[in-house]
DNA sequence: TGCACTAGCCTGTATATACAACCTGCAGGA
DNA sequence: TCCTGCAGGTTGTATATACAGGCTAGTGCA
């Protein structure tokens, strides 16, 4: 091993990530095989292992003894800090899922916007607003604003269909995210549209995801606070195999 | 390797887990080395290599190249979801923590906390109310139930010179933890302690914790908010060596 | 046609060996 | 006395080899 050079294992890794990243690789594709990367790459097979197995631990590909490695259906980001899928949360419940959408339009890029998605000059950015609801009852609003040359089909989704998020996940795997929770009183938009008292707080939460290297959407996401809570579950790594996933979640308080 | 057996390098990270979690071993404490395993449980040493490898990775233990392998300062439960230490959070914005002790004594388990922290029969809790501070202003009120046969010599503690959650995590490292986040409007109690405003919205995070198997502590942490923020960022694991932990962590919004 | 079996690929684990880089403590020289 | 340099232990990486066990497709038999 040279030097400056990053190790073999290191390097096998990066380039298959770098495959995954760039939509080269898409989630169920083949990833080669130990012995194919042996020959392609001049490694032993033990260095191969030592990639595959990582990437495995990382979340990035599952592997079937006999039948070879695939690309993880979910990618990085459902390892370590997902916020669930919304649709996925209400329906894991047993309850209904439907959603509102007010909004879905191409505008220019504004102040905050722009510095938050990094939006080049005259770029533009779709804004969507959704209310999600739970047997009827609201329970997200989505105000959410995309990077438009991430995503030129925007105006055409039907996002009662497929949530933003998760249209946004198919498009390219989350490579990054960043959270901001807050305790807010809501204005009177957001209250009207959550069907709120005067007196209940909101539980706000900023979301911005990253794609490809660069951010590609910021979301407000604002839950009526009598009714919605963010649960996390954390167990140590490593001692069990079948592990639950630390997520964070939005969880019905059922009042 | 026999049927019903777990793989060798499993049982490897299983044993030194269990010191770690028994007390045995104490962080800082010297883990022994590849070649002592390989001599003591009659291994090879890449599957010596193997079990510590992976105890890095996963947060156990600190290896340096020349000096040893080490049990971790901050244990498992800093790795992913870890709420930072509020005395550790003010001190790196290079500001001034303090803390006021309202309540620090014994008391017989009520229904609630009984159940959350499974407390045996006629067993006792102790109470901790501590408000702290960051320059002299409330912050965060800690509401707080340690379970008494874990912490007998909890009265004798000084609040104000370590939180509670950084004296608990010197008893054994912490095994699970679970949060709930919540947007609330305070009582009265709080709101004076915290100096809230009337129309000011509450950040309420619960906090239960195992260690040993079996939950220890729960905690009821209240925030302004209007000042403070919940903070989590999200980066794919393993491609960069000196990658910042994913941590949840409460933020000054310097209002 | 239908079914059983096997060859061949795949992953999972384990071992022995090798070399590089790093750190500490100590011996020996200036 | 100080400090230079080396010996020996430690981790980090890489390779070659081996065997067990899971999966699949295709061969060949009934």
């Amino acid at each position: 091993m040279k030097p400056q050079e990053k190790p073999r294992y290191q390097q096998l890794k990066e380039m298959i990530v770098g495959r995954i990243m760039s939509g080269e690789l898409q989630p169920r594709d083949r990833v080669p095989s130990e012995n194919e990367l042996v020959d392609a790459m001049k490694v032993s097979r033990m260095t191969a292992n030592r990639a595959l197995r990582e990437l495995t631990d990382e979340g990035y590909v599952d592997r079937v003894a006999g039948r070879g490695t695939f690309v993880s259906e979910f990618k990085a980001a459902s390892h370590v800090l997902k916020v669930r899928n919304i649709a996925d949360e209400v329906e894991r419940r047993g309850h209904t899922y439907s959603a509102i959408v007010h909004k879905q339009e191409r505008q220019p890029a504004d102040g905050e916007i722009r510095d938050a998605l990094l939006v080049p000059k005259d770029g533009e950015v779709f804004h969507v607003l959704v209310v999600h609801q739970e047997n009827g009852v609201p329970i997200q609003l989505e105000d959410r604003y995309i990077l438009g040359a991430f995503a030129p089909d925007c105006l055409e989704q039907d996002f009662t269909r497929i949530t933003p998020s998760a249209w946004l996940n198919g498009i390219a795997p989350l490579a990054e995210a960043e959270h901001i929770v807050r305790a807010t009183m809501p204005g009177k938009m957001v209250r009207d549209r959550l069907g709120m008292d005067e007196q209940e707080p909101c539980l706000l939460v900023l979301r911005r995801t990253w794609a490809r290297g660069s951010p590609v959407s910021f979301a407000r996401l604002h839950h009526p606070g009598q009714r919605f809570e963010l649960t996390g579950h954390y167990t140590p790594p490593g001692m069990k195999k079948s592990m639950t996933a630390d997520v964070i979640e939005l969880k019905d308080l059922q009042r």
